[in-house]
Formats: C-alpha cells, structure tokens, sequence
DNA sequence: ATCATAGTACAGCCCTTGCTGTAGTACAGC
DNA sequence: GCTGTACTACAGCAAGGGCTGTACTATGAT
C-alpha cells in the first residue's frame, strides 16, 4: 500500500500540498522549515518580505496542515507538521529537469 | 548531498514543480501519471475535462519539464520525465496530515 | 497601567491564471 | 488530392489569489 497506487484518500494530501506549494513564498518557507523551526520575523526578514505577507503564508500552511504553530513567549515557533514532508521536499528538489529550450513542445520527433 | 539541504540550483526544480501541482487538473493528471503513459483524449474523457483545456495543462507540465511527451502515430503519448518524480508524488500522498478543524490556529496552547 | 513588540486578521486593489472557443498543424485513410 | 481525427496555439473574458495597509490581540517589560 505504502509503494501502490495513489488513493483517493490520499488525492486530499495531494490538493494540500499543492495549493501550498503554488507560491513562490509559500515554498521559500517551506525550504526554511525543512532546515528546522523558524520565526515569522525571522523569516520575514531573511526573504526580504513584509511581516504581514509572510503571516499570511504561514496562515494558509497551517490551513492546508503542512505546518504547525506552537507560542513560545510573546513569538510563535512554526515546524513542519510531519517529517515525511521534508524527506519528500528534500526528494522533490533532487529531480533532474532538462527543460527544452526553445520552448518547442516536440522533442522526440517533431 | 543527497539528504542534505536544499541548494540554490534545487530551488529552480522546486518552483518547477510546485507550479505544476498548483492547479487541480494538473494534480489530477499527474497522478495519472504515475500509473503510466497517458493520451490527452484519454485524459480528457476519464476526467470530465475539454481536450483543449487538458492540452493546455500539459504544455504547462511540458514546459516545467515534468512530462515528456513522444509522437505515436497522430496521437501523443505522455510520460513523466523522472522516476523520483512518482516517487516523490507517492510520498507526498502519504503524508498524514490533520487539520485543526476550527481553524483555530493555536493548537498546542492558546 | 502604559508602552513596545510579535503576530494575526481582514478589506481593498491589482495582477496572475484558468477555461472556453476558434483557428491551425500533423498524421492516417480513402 | 480531400476528409476526418488527434492535438496544439492563442485570444478573450472571468475568477481566484497575492501584496499592502490598517486595526486588533497577546505577551512582556517598565
């Protein structure tokens, strides 16, 4: 089951981490959290975007479940919500991707 | 390197493939794929989508380099371009994800 | 209590992106 | 040659999603 075909159970994670992949600063953060826990000011200044930009971000991971919030003082610790999420990211960025050029969608044959 | 962090030449694949996941039909078809080569009518009529609006998403895939796609006859066979790419896709559906229902966004304490 | 800091929530605008429809290319058969 | 099929490319419109700015809550310090 572990190695099998993709459920529709599963299609639910799938929408999840897609939705949260679509965005360029969503992803940025998600990299960062795989190198382990970090801050929204932190992180906010370390991209070079707007507290509240990346607060928002974070709000829909949480939604989507990817990552988890916890308060430590008057700050919030985000982490990842599971540590397969870092093994598959960490996977994901270790394909290789020869893009055609050109853009001319026929590669093998035209 | 191959467990270690995620390098800047990596983020490049990463942004690849999360527009790609970024949108449902997409997701769909690349789950799809996972299964094996697929024909885009064939696409289009298993999940209830216009041919063009299916030959549109996979230029999209086709163009992040995530699909490949070889001439068979005056039909189009459809590929994915890596096999990390349906392991990743595997395990990314595995992932066990809970979303706190009330969207209240502390969980461990308020 | 007051002030400052860390973070969130939400409204508003704008830009991106997806879907439809149409025109066009490529191949197979007659 | 012509016709039909498989697929693509692109314009146009509509809708979803991101960024900014402001208002608000919560915690900690004086």
């Amino acid at each position: 089951m572990a190695s099998g075909l993709i459920t529709d159970a599963r299609l639910d994670t799938l929408d999840r981490v897609g939705t949260a992949m679509a965005d360029g600063v969503r992803r940025q953060i998600l990299v960062r959290l795989t190198n382990g826990p970090a801050y929204p000011a932190e992180l906010a200044e370390a991209m070079g975007e707007s507290r509240a930009n990346v607060s928002n971000h974070l709000a829909c991971l949480r939604g989507c479940g990817l990552v988890r919030a916890t308060r430590e003082g008057r700050q919030v610790r985000y982490d990842l919500a599971d540590r397969k999420l870092a093994r598959a990211l960490r996977l994901l960025a270790e394909i290789e991707l020869d893009v055609e050029p050109g853009h001319s969608y026929m590669d093998g044959r035209a």
